[in-house]
DNA sequence: CTGAAAGCGCTTACAG
DNA sequence: CTGAAAGCGCTTACAG
């Protein structure tokens, strides 16, 4: 926002070429030597230079999820944008996922739109299926970016997870102390990082591989995972977001099961709702209002030049006790 | 798109000024008369002048909502980026609303940004305390706006509601066949337009003035219409959305009435927890699906030039009929 | 308050 | 493949 605008003059003087080559090498015309266009592009990388005038555009921040079927990344983005409001910025919101555009588009487009910095919730980053190198071109740009509940090494930024190794930790506690020990859990692809990092906490506690089931994160996933849970005998549930709880208490339901009678169930994040339903939903709360503070100072941070710490920062999550478990049924000790 | 780039020169022309002047006009800087300054303005706005090269932009269209907090806003937006990533349009999300940034703020930002149209959904149009300047400059600014669930006639653009109407009479009809004949309706602020149309089409129904509160669109202000009509001998209500349902379901339960043995509660929206909450919720739903895609079909037609119906285009609502109404009870006829 | 003219930053035939 | 120079579109002292 201060420095004076660099010049194509200046660039030209420090790549040691005419400001006609440099021109070229902006607008990307043929006819330039591959060795001078490196040249002028190690220049232009070096002083910064942006076409536009960069401070030229509103004080904006694009803040990008995956979708807003799930109610915790439009959460994040209504806390996000609280903040950001607070501190005087304007937000919009890309939802840059499996449906619609891919995030790596909106990168693009963001780029062009000028925007001062993102914030990625639960991109694109946490998708092992997928290559960071869209948010080279961000890092490239100039623009800072920061991460929720996603995570990779090697990328440039600031990263603020919720722990999902505290929260499988909590629920199993939870779970144990109302004396169940069959324990399933129920995530969605793994090829997320949150179910991998929930699989991974589970087993690590001591739990069989076939008490993990990987299926989708919905309803019909959760359904779905708890029949297979419930037909090997598990007495308790923990599933990887509150929808899948919901499938599970379907399915249990189904089954003529109550809960928590019979099977007890957790969910995942605290969706607005899970008051209401039937049974109440004892879940794990990701601690959204601090993530999202912390989220929005280190880009702000960022965005003024300080330099970001790459290491990952792991939030405490709360369990939210409710309605869905209970104690294990005294005479149900199955094989 | 194809027309090509407005010169300065030719808007000196027009407005038998030098470009020097037009120069001033355009960069807001003192020290023209007045009439000039308008005869350079009227020159600008004919020629459609736009200092960016128009078509540099991505193809880009936003979608404002008031708050992510609300499920319904959300789905919306959900549908319409579906509709228009199909048609290969990239989306940007605004929440301009109560919290936050107003609407007005960003309709000047999406200007600067070069969007090429914009979905308000629920926008400042539905709120009567609001102006709609802002409107105007997106129309000078030649950028065609469509609008979902709120409607004010002067303002250029096409218009998709779901009849609220339609939905009282819906729900009203309903309670009726099972016996209800003291309904009452609990509304948000009577200042937005959904809540003052169900008002409207409660009363043309015969019902007194009393039966129908209006509070706010939460689980408390459910909670308290839901407190007053049941004081006042009311078996059956109606709520302006399905977190106010919620909230009088709740309200009813503190007061030892079963929901739906002694209390019938008919939501508003459809949200997607609805089926799993005790007692699963009887609702309307807004045809989302088809709304967004009439909104989106109408944007495109505009930025394509095609002149806009301005007339309201009402959409039919369906009752989805769950647990949460039954049959009044015979014993409890109340002054 | 306004225009003719110089200037700025970038792009683009043209020449080699 | 590259630069000197002309050109383009806009802005800005300068003069009146």
């Amino acid at each position: 926002m201060i420095a004076p605008r660099m010049r194509l003059a200046e660039v030209a003087r420090v790549a040691d070429v005419s400001t006609a080559t440099v021109s070229r090498v902006l607008n990307e015309k043929p006819g330039v030597a591959e060795a001078t266009r490196a040249r002028v592009t190690a220049a232009l990388q070096a002083l910064g230079y942006h076409q536009e005038p960069v401070a030229e555009s509103e004080p904006l921040i694009a803040v990008t999820v995956p979708e807003l079927g799930n109610p915790t990344f439009t959460v994040f983005a209504e806390e996000i944008g609280i903040q950001l409001s607070a501190a005087g910025w304007n937000m919009i919101l890309c939802t840059a996922g499996p449906r619609g555009a891919h995030e790596s588009q909106y990168i693009e487009l963001l780029i062009g739109l000028g925007v001062a910095g993102v914030v990625s919730v639960s991109g694109s980053l946490a998708d092992r299926l997928s290559t960071p190198e869209h948010y080279h071109h961000l890092e490239a740009a100039g623009i800072p970016a920061v991460f929720v509940n996603c995570y990779q090494p090697g990328v440039r930024g600031s990263f603020f997870s919720s722990s999902d190794a505290e929260a499988v930790a909590m629920s199993v506690a939870h779970l144990r102390a109302f004396g169940h020990t069959r324990i399933g859990l129920a995530v969605g692809q793994l090829r997320y990082m949150p179910a991998e990092r929930k699989a991974e906490a589970f087993r690590a506690l001591g739990f069989p591989e076939e008490s993990a089931v990987s299926t989708t994160f919905t309803v019909e996933g959760g359904q779905a995972a708890a029949a297979r849970l419930l037909d090997s005998g598990h007495t308790a549930l923990l599933c990887g977001s509150d929808v899948m709880a919901l499938g599970a208490i379907r399915e249990a339901g189904s089954r003529g099961l109550d809960v928590p009678g019979d099977v007890s169930v957790v969910g995942y994040d605290d969706s607005a709702l899970m008051p209401f339903t039937s049974p109440a939903l004892t879940t794990v709360r990701q601690p959204v209002p601090a993530m999202a503070r912390a989220a929005v100072d280190a880009l702000i941070a960022a965005i003024n030049g300080l330099p970001a710490d790459p290491t990952e920062l792991l939030f405490h999550p709360d369990l939210i006790i409710r309605q869905s478990t209970g104690p294990v049924r005294p005479a149900d000790p199955p094989a």
